[in-house]
DNA sequence: GATGAATGAGGCTTCATTCAT
DNA sequence: TATGAATGAAGCCTCATTCAT
């Protein structure tokens, strides 16, 4: 028996973003992925249970990626600010080189599929830059304030930024991510 | 002869926020509008072209309305720090108060409906705070940075607050809006 | 109380007209009628039962006017081969002049409009060529056979030319409407 | 997989005739031509882009079938004016077997879905009909007049003839198929 | 009489999903 | 496993008709 193709899955997912990339999450139809991925729609049906497991499963690989790549990167030796710079850097470069895949995962989570508990699945990310933050506090450079609003301010600072760069308002080079983590690090700074 | 009925719009209007907040624009269809609006689904093509004009109007409509009630409330003798803390505050009770209303913006602004046209006619918002900020940058009490970047740290934040606040994950009180205005005036200060 | 305005229908009857020409029976909604005669849909209520009805009036209107036109400018007195090449002359003239009015009454005829009861009512042209024809059989000018084949003939040849002239493949002048009633003639005449 | 199956194409033909012929081509609507093929709705935009498609297809297909069928038979060796009166049989005989398709044509051809691109795809009729009688020309039986005269004459005549028959008030026989011929023939007979 | 807002049935089409091959 | 034909529910929109003004 041949076993489950993984070439097709990632074929799929590949598919499945540029697409809502391309026409938003609504317009993303199975008919359409499958054609993109260049195989027959029931064969979709092989691999996923139905639409919503696609996007469920697409939803958590892309975001377990995402973490692992932003944070998997650091030296956890370097000083705190150092580190906390690196990490913003890769979040800005991120938002750049693989913005379809972020545009799946802001349209995901405001469509009819995202739901409680694929929000409790998710919350990886969170706890990663939180545990961060925490040691930023430890050594007291990081402003003694609740974590969530440290969060909220960095998450929906670099969001805006990738919404500005697709749109082609928000043009990425040193001298503009090195302002723009002045701005971060002053905000949160102790 | 019934006469155009003005409260059907807003009727219409009420719907479309609604269904957006509960099942995403995806999911507003122009039947379950239409049903929660309590009119027949053909009375909507009276007061409205099609449904992309619907969603447009709303959308220039909502965009208009929080400008005006959030600069509108602002007392400009005042000194800018406090304009400023003055602002944050409509902000964020906006961010509550009318959180349908903002889900609805956002995904507006990533469907397949919004397009150049829309974004031009409604870029006064942002004009407004450039202006503002540039008030503050004048009085030397702003950094001298570009205004997109600090406009983009403004609106994301405030944005992922309304987020968080919608999940029940932020509460809103005068400690915590001290604290997150906190941040934001130690990021953008000069 | 005012009467009924005479005028109002006679734009109603224009509009289904010109609106069949352009678009079709299919095509030619109420509203579009409406919008084209200068009023109200509702006011079409008014003078006419419904739609079916007023397709109706306007197919026998036109039906009898056109019998009248053509029949009705016959000079009784003169020899019978002028008056039929006088009949002809009349029938391709209103085919030019009035090929919106016959085109409507040839889409009205296979429309699901049209049914057995109307048919009955708009035989009195076939009465009428009928008893032309038999006149010119009792001078035995025109062939002992039977009328509804020569009527056949006439009728669906006056008709191909008029369909041939909307799509402006037929260019009528004394030349051709000569040349055509030669062929009428020859095929007629006992 | 279920392969494509060719006689669903003609169960589709064959209802769309046939409904077309009961309703006229405005009241032929996809959901009814479906359920009259026995199928469901959507499986017709497997075989046929749209509406609009669907009834193109079959235009240019009865069309081709119906000369095929006529010129097809034609002795080509034997004498004109029996090669004539053999056509003028089989266009009366198809008139008679085949009227709901006659009728698909003849509605399809007034519809709004008819355009420049069918016609010009559908001359094939008339470019044989007109070769057919410029052989006569060249045998000096038929008249020296325009070619489409007498197509106009012929095609209306038999178009009419068939009116007649499916109102029931026309009874085809040999006598009666040998007197429409005789007009014809003394119509355009040198 | 005249208007046109209001209705909801129904048309065309696409979609998610199933299943024969 | 892979295919794509088949299904019918559901979406958007228009229409004929009614009726409050």
């Amino acid at each position: 028996m041949r076993t489950k193709d993984e070439g097709k899955i990632n074929r799929i997912y590949q598919a499945t973003v540029d697409l809502v990339m391309q026409v938003g999450i609504a317009g993303a139809t199975i008919p359409k992925i499958a054609k993109k991925a260049g195989m027959a729609s029931g064969t979709l049906y092989i691999y996923f249970e139905n639409k919503e497991d696609l996007l469920r499963q697409l939803y958590l690989h892309l975001k377990s990626e995402m973490v692992s790549v932003t944070f998997g990167a650091l030296d956890k030796s370097a000083p705190f600010k150092l580190q906390m710079f690196q990490l913003w850097k890769e979040f800005l470069a991120m938002a750049v080189e693989k913005y379809p895949e972020r545009i799946f995962l802001e349209q995901y989570k405001i469509s009819p599929f995202y739901d409680e508990q694929v929000m409790e699945a998710s919350i990886g990310w969170v706890k990663q830059a939180e545990d961060f933050l925490e040691e930023g506090k430890n050594q007291l450079l990081v402003k003694d304030i609740q974590k969530d609003l440290v969060y909220s301010m960095m998450y929906g600072f670099l969001n805006e930024l990738a919404v500005q760069h697709r749109r082609g308002l928000f043009h990425l080079n040193d001298h503009r991510i090195g302002d723009s983590f002045g701005l971060l690090w002053d905000a949160i700074k102790a």
